[in-house]
Order: structure tokens, then sequence, then C-alpha cells
DNA sequence: GAAAATGGTTAAGAAATTGTTAAGATTTTG
DNA sequence: CAAAATCTTAACAATTTCTTAACCATTTTC
């Protein structure tokens, strides 16, 4: 049951792809300016983002530079090369001129949909003594609820996404921070710190590892 | 350096693009029929490939549905949406037709390398009874986990990297200390000391070798 | 062969990084 | 708007790493 944000002002165009997306399975989520794409952005995870380029509030092309991990087809009427290539390099991973076709913008959805699903393959959310529910706060340790916040669910799910992989500190930190600059790894080490509270509380096992200068990971 | 096939018959396009990967720095590889294209899949792993569909030997649809792993972007005269959809579904990760924008081919194959190498895994240096896990931070020496400072292993990691080659101790300097002058050659020969003796502690061989007045290089 | 320069090892003190706690600031929620 | 939850900041102790300095070995230079 994939989620597809659909970023478009047009309510004509928006309607038609949103009947369109449904008939078909997906699940379908809306925004009708930049602004409000980006709200939604920081609520809930999609599978796909289809970008319309002319928005109020916030450009397509803004918008497109702050997506991280979400896999963007730019829906758009303009037709120039340099348009298409400008957002391609910026992180598309599509782009689809208005007129489209139907059959082959579901088709196009389908392939980034395919290539997400490989990577993310639908693992390891479970490692042991912890299993992370797909709710965005809860982690199971022995079987036992643990509530988390937003950022240390971030922090755990990525590190047991990459569960063999030292995790940087400055890529946690990309994740805890949408704004990343003026961070402080301070925070982060409290975040952690909080988290290995919380685990402790139901098991003696260390679960998370300190890599001196460089960062965190799973102990193995 | 990402090697790219081309698999296209018509000579002229074939050679239109080969001219413009090599210009941008891919390293190209030619087939000019769907026969050919098998058999040098089975020869080498390619980055990318870029596929006609009107070959001879064996059509471009019979030939996607070969290839795995690999991304395929179809670049073909055919315009009807049929053809895309039935070749998107099929495995291919993007359709472009003919006549084509130089610069939208080169970017949409960007997408697909820049894909890629999210999940690529970095590559291991491994030399003899060393073996540098990348994405670990770590270093195995006859396969025991050796564990390294950061310092030591951005030395070791440099080391190895140029295993043929003396590297001076500025270049070592540089990579320790962010600032230059102040740092001491002192400090970076207990570093080396330090290195050799966790090293020793699982092997005979001496892997790091002194060049007199100039620098240090793994023992050839 | 002796003096000078460079390299290797060791240990101790300096510096940097981490872990924890608690209080204050900020955001979210009702 | 107030209460609750969350995040950040600051302080401190504990730990690890880095640098310094001393001493000796080796190599080069004269």
């Amino acid at each position: 049951m994939k989620k597809i944000l659909i970023i478009e002002d047009d309510e004509s165009i928006h309607n038609i792809i949103e009947e369109l997306l449904k008939e078909n399975g997906y699940v379908v989520f809306n925004a009708y300016s930049g602004t409000e794409a980006l709200l939604l952005l920081e609520k809930e995870k999609y599978d796909l983002i289809l970008l319309d380029l002319m928005l109020p509030g916030l450009t397509g092309e803004e918008l497109l530079v702050k997506v991280k991990d979400i896999p963007v087809i730019v829906l758009s009427a303009k037709i120039s090369s340099d348009d298409k290539v400008n957002c391609l390099l910026s992180g598309a991973n599509d782009y689809i001129t208005k007129p489209f076709d139907s059959k082959e913008l579901l088709a196009r959805i389908e392939v980034q949909l395919r290539n997400r699903s490989k990577n993310n393959i639908i693992e390891n959310l479970k490692y042991r003594e912890l299993e992370l529910l797909n709710d965005n706060h809860t982690l199971l340790v022995c079987n036992k609820k643990v509530n988390l916040t937003k950022t240390e669910y971030a922090i755990i799910k990525q590190l047991l996404l990459n569960r063999t992989q030292v995790i940087t500190k400055n890529k946690l930190l990309d994740l805890i921070s949408i704004d990343t600059e003026d961070c402080d790894e301070n925070s982060l080490r409290v975040h952690i710190s909080n988290l290995r509270k919380k685990i402790r509380n139901y098991t003696e096992t260390e679960y998370i590892e300190s890599i001196w200068g460089i960062g965190f990971k799973i102990k193995s």
C-alpha cells in the first residue's frame, strides 16, 4: 500500500491524477502549494512525490532540493530541455511533460517504487531483542513497547537500517535537524543517551556502540 | 570512472552517443547487436546500459528482461505509449525517444548512476592479511578486528589506497591535522609506531615500511 | 669512525570526545 | 492559553586519544 504525495495547484489536473492513482491502488495525499507540501513532508513519510513546478508559496524547484530520500517525479508543462536537466540534476528521479499519458505515468511511478523497494529490503527493522514498528515512534525491546520521540526514532531507525555500518555523527545530525548547520553534537549525545536509557529499561544488552571520533553503530 | 555499455546498431547514432559520453568522462563500451551485447554482459560488469530497441540478433525487448542489477535506459525511435510502458514495466529504468537532447540524456544518465551509487557498497581495501572495512572504520588483520583511532585509520587508509606509492610525511601530516604547519613529525612517528604495534599483535609480517627522509609506504 | 640527522618506542601529561544529568527553552497538544 | 512533551544547552566526570619529551637505535654525512 504505497503512499504518494501529489503536489499540484491546478485543481482539475490534481483531481485527474488523484483519481488515476486511487484506481490503481495507491494511497494518495494532496498538497496544493509548495508550503503546504513542506508541512506534510515533516509530518509523514511518503513513498513517492509527484511534483508540479509552478506552485504558489514555494516553487517546485525550491521544494525539490529540500526533499531527501523520497523519489520525486516532476510533472510539468515546462518542456524546455534546460528545465528538465535542471530538475534532474537537482534530485528529481524523472521528469514528465504535460499533457501526459496515463499509462506512461503509472509505468514511471512503478519504476520508481520498484527501485526503492529493492533498496529498502523490507528488512531488519528487527534485530535480536529490538524491533522497530513502522509507526514512527514505537520500539519493541524484548517485546515490550518503548515510546520514542521523533528524534530517537529517526536515530535508531538509521542505525538499524544499516546495522553493519558506522553512522557518522554528521549523518545523524542531518537526520535530526531539518536546517542543517547550527545543530549541536552535544544534543545528539543526549538523544543517544536517552535512547540507551530507554533500551536499558528492558535489557542488559548494550545495542548502541560509540565509534570514537566517528559516530555510532549497532553492536554486532 | 563509470562504465557505460551502448547497444545500438545504427552506426552514426552510436558514434554520436559514444563521443558525447566520452567527452563527459565516461568509459564507453560498444555493442552493435543484441547477441553481441549478451556476450559482453557475461564478460564485464557495467554501471549503466543504453539500449536501442530495434536490434539485429536479439531485440532490445528480449535483451531487457535478461539484464539484471544494471540500470537500463532505453533509447528508441518508437514513441508510442505502449512501447514505453512495456519497456518500463519489463525492467527499464528510463525511456528516451529519439531524437534526444544531449543534455537531457546526460542528466538522465546521472540520475541512474546517482541512484545506484547510493546503495553501492563501498569497496573494501584488501592487501594480503590486511583488510580495511570502509563503511565500518575497522581494520581486519588476519580477519581479526583491530580497533583503530581516527588518526590511525586515516593513516592506514591513505597507505593502502596507494600501496605502491610512498606517502610523504607531509601528506600524512595533512591528513592528521587540519592546520598544517604546527603539527609535529614526532607525533606522526608515534601514530605509526602504535599502528605497527597493533598490527603486530596478529601477524609477524611488517606491513609499514619507512622510506628514509621521505615518508612511509606499504611493504611490497 | 664520529657527529649529525632521522626513525622507533615508551610513558606521562594535555587535549579532545563521550556519557549523564538537570535545568531552561521550545514545540506540541488539549 | 496552559500543560505536557520534547529538544537544547550547560556543566561535570569519565574515558580515550593525541602530543610532548626523553631516550636509544639506525642511517647519513663528513
